[in-house]
Order: C-alpha cells, then structure tokens, then sequence
DNA sequence: CCAATAGTGTCTGTAAGACAATATGGG
DNA sequence: CCCATATTGTCTTACAGACACTATTGG
C-alpha cells in the first residue's frame, strides 16, 4: 500500500460525525454614517429562538461556500442593499456553548452554534429591506444601544450580540486611523466637509477642517480630486490607497 | 401556550444533525524570537491526513469548552510550554471546505473542518516537547518557510497553514507597533537592548538605540525600571500599560 | 588597550494642533 | 446682508530621525 493509498483508506473511512454537531453561521454587523452618528442594521427576529429581539443578520453557510463568500451572500439576501464598492472584513468568531440556546439544548446538548462575525462599511442614505425570517429592519445609532445591557435603554438584542456589535465598532474606529476606510461611508463624489462629518461621527469628536483638508490632501492616494462642483467647491474620489501612513490621530472623544 | 414555553417546545425539537457535519479546530500560530530572528512553532505530522508535513500545532474543540479556552488547553497540551505571562489572541478563522481533506471526502461530501486560529507570543528560549500527535517539533525562522510555496525550500506545510502562519507574522508586526507586547518575548528583567533587539527581530531592521530608548521610556506604562545590574546597567520589566500611542514608527523592511 | 554596547544629549526637519483670512452659497 | 461653511495660509509646539559623546564591559 502506497503512501497515497493509505491516506485514501483512511479518509474514506473517516467520519465526521464522530463530531459533536455544530451549526456554523455568519454575522454581519453592517455599520454605516446616518444623521452624523455611527448606526449598525439590525433586524428584529421573527422566528424562534430570541424572537422579537434584535440581532445582526446573518445566516448559516451553504456547504459548498467559505464563511467569506457566505458573508456576501447574507449581506445582500438580508439587506437587501447594494455591495458593490463596500467594505467587508471577518470581525471574529464566537463559540462560547451557550452563546445559542440551540446548541446546548435541543436534542443535543453537546451540540453548538458558533458564529463568524463580520463588519461591513455601508455607504450613507441606504434604507434596508426587512430579510427572508426578520419581521423589521432598522438602523440603529450605536451610542442609543446599550452594549452592556445595563440601563434597559434601547433594543433588546439576540444572543451574544452586543459583544459583535461592541468588536464591531472598535475596529471601525481603529481602522480609521490608519486605513482609507472613512470613504466607504460616503457615496463619490464627495467633499472634504462630507469626509470629516464621517470622521467626526464615528469617532464622536469635532475636527479642525483645516488640519483635516491638510492631512488627507496630503496623504498619497486617498483621494482623487475630481472636479469643481456650484462655486469652487472641489469633489473628490476615493484613491487607490488603502492605508495612511503616519496615521490620522484620533482625538480624545468629546464629553457631551 | 405562553411564549417562553413555545421557544422551549421549538428548542426540544430543534434537531443540529440536519447542518452538515462539522469539525471545529484551533491551530496556533505560536510565534517567538529566536537567534535574532522571528520564529514559528512547527509539528510534523505523525497521522493521517497529511502525513509527514509540517503543520502548526492545534486540536479540536472539547464540547464544553469555548475557542478561547481550546486554544489555552492546545498549547499547554501540544507545545508542552507553560504559558503564565504569555499573550494569546484570535487570529482569524479559516473556512474554505476543501482546506482539510477531512471535509468534503470521507463518508461526507458536505462535511468540512474549519480552523479557528490564535497567535500566541512566547519569550525566548523555550524548547518545544513534541505533544501527543507529533512526530517532532521545533522552531522555524519565518524567513525560511516558504510561504507562497514556489520555491520549494523549507518545510512542506500541511493544509493551510501557509496562509496561518503568513497572517499570524502580520498581525505580530503591526501588534508591535502600537502595542507593549514586544515585552512578551523576552523574560524579566530585560535592558532596553534586549527590547530593541526584539523589534528587529521582528520588523527585519536596525534601529537606533538612541531614539528607541527615548521613545519606550518615554512612553508611560510601558516599562517600570527595575533595577541595576551588573555596572550601571538599567534593568526593566513589563509596565502595566498595553497600547502605546503615539505608536512606535516601523521603517521599511532593511534589504539584506 | 581596544572594540562593542549602553545610556544620555543635541540638532534638524516634519507634521500636528491652534488660529487667522478669504471666498462662496443660502436664508 | 448676514451667517454658516469651505479652502488656503501662518505660527507654534511636539516628536522622529540622525548623530555625537561618555561610560562600562569583556576580550
């Protein structure tokens, strides 16, 4: 028996369901600049379990498809929105037991569902449609959630989905930093006014237009400047570049 | 019925067996600086499938147990290294269903194995036990793994950890960057010579040992001095602070 | 004594933060 | 006409990069 062979006997014997069962899904938590605020889409769920709470939407993986590709595919089968110039990236994966209550419940209870969290970039102004099993779909303005579920203030989300939404957000913040994501936010063209209110809205901080027009005209290719719109004001695109070194600082946040 | 009774009868009835067979793995990228060179944690493999490459070490969740906790017990367990002050974080998950030939053959075409990774950050000096499944274990340079696989040189890497361990060198020299974890791969105490010359390790450059030192020493947090050694020597450990901003600026890679 | 390394000090250029000045568009 | 906003420009301060100098250790 060859080398070759050997592995081919042993894999066709192999059995996966030696496994405990586990349900792999995808979450996205779709983020996006609305009414200068940093929003999050989420889905009030229709179906059973946690129903009527809300939760990023999300689905499980087809099985010819990476958690990459499903991630796309739920983005626009629950959203309903567009993804054409988008930003998508995987967040994390959770697997805590009993993050799912139909993991350790059930007919299996050393079965789980373990979720790949993803963030994606939604450009401003998208209204989303309600997916295939959430009875209603709405942005969210991150500061009226509450994360730690503490104060009973804002929607009452599904599983662990505070902790998606709280990783979500610090890594948009960071990203910003050091990354030309804030244009994914903004449709082109756009202004360097439109690109500071997406700074200043993430970040809840107000930036000296001045020092931010210096720092990202000068940054090698973030933008494209494009034409001249009513007056002199100038309109720019997204350029090539996809991070900013040295980095754009990000403040202390504002005390309101 | 009320409805916490309706969401336990749909729960007594939900059934995990009808998703694809799935198996969930850690795999550690375990990183260390060894000979003045950043250097990654290798098995070969000892079993089916894969036999006789070389591959990072890991397992399989237990059913109780989250990611998180799997992948603290795989590296104890595997590298037979004690892992006190050590980092390990999330790395990303991988889960292409042809990336373990476990998955789609066997007796599952539908099934697949997918791999949440972590990296781990490990102090010098420390000689790896091979763990149970392991025929050996050793470091390897990160420079001498080929890791677009087109040269041929180096060790041969088994399913997709090529693409583990090129992530896991990327995530540790950005870490560096705008964190105090360089810290984590030396042992206490340590002069600003041994910090530096983790840096170059891990970045591939020489820095000037000069403007280093004014930059951690002036960076609060990151080091509580110690003492003094042998001379006039200054001895530091590891301060409480873990982000350093402003960052420590990387230069572009020293050609050789 | 010499070489290598550690620690401290100084100078310079670049960039960020604060603010002023001008121009444009809308009510 | 007044006010909000956009764009450009100036000044000051902070810090990174380069380099000089001294002290200590080990051969």
């Amino acid at each position: 028996m060859t080398r070759s062979e050997e592995e081919a006997a042993y894999l066709a014997g192999y059995d996966l369901r030696a496994f405990p069962p586990v349900g792999v899904a995808v979450d996205l938590a779709v983020l996006t600049v609305r009414a200068g605020r940093l929003a999050v889409l989420l889905v009030r769920r229709d179906g059973h379990p946690e129903r009527g709470k809300w939760a990023t939407p999300g689905g499980f993986l087809n099985p010819d498809e990476s958690a990459d590709e499903a991630a796309v595919r739920e983005t626009r089968e629950e959203t309903g929105l567009d993804i054409d110039p988008w930003h998508i990236e995987q967040l994390r994966t959770y697997s805590r037991p009993d993050r799912d209550p139909r993991g350790p419940s059930g007919k299996h209870p050393d079965g789980r569902i373990i979720s790949i969290a993803y963030v994606v970039f939604a450009p401003e102004g998208r209204e989303p449609a309600a997916g295939s099993d959430a009875a209603d779909a709405r942005w969210w303005a991150v500061d009226d959630i509450d994360l730690s579920a503490t104060s009973g203030e804002g929607p009452e989300l599904a599983f662990d989905h505070a902790a998606i939404i709280a990783d979500a957000v610090e890594r948009c913040r960071s990203k910003l930093e050091y990354t030309t994501l804030a244009a994914t936010f903004i449709d082109e063209p756009f202004t360097l006014g439109d690109l500071r209110r997406v700074y200043e809205a993430v970040w809840g901080v107000r930036l000296h237009h001045s020092n931010f027009a210096r720092k990202v005209t000068s940054s090698p290719g973030f933008l494209l400047p494009k034409d001249f719109g009513k007056g002199n004001q100038v309109l720019y695109r997204r350029g090539p570049a996809r991070s900013m070194n040295p980095p754009l600082p990000r403040p202390d946040r504002d005390e309101e």
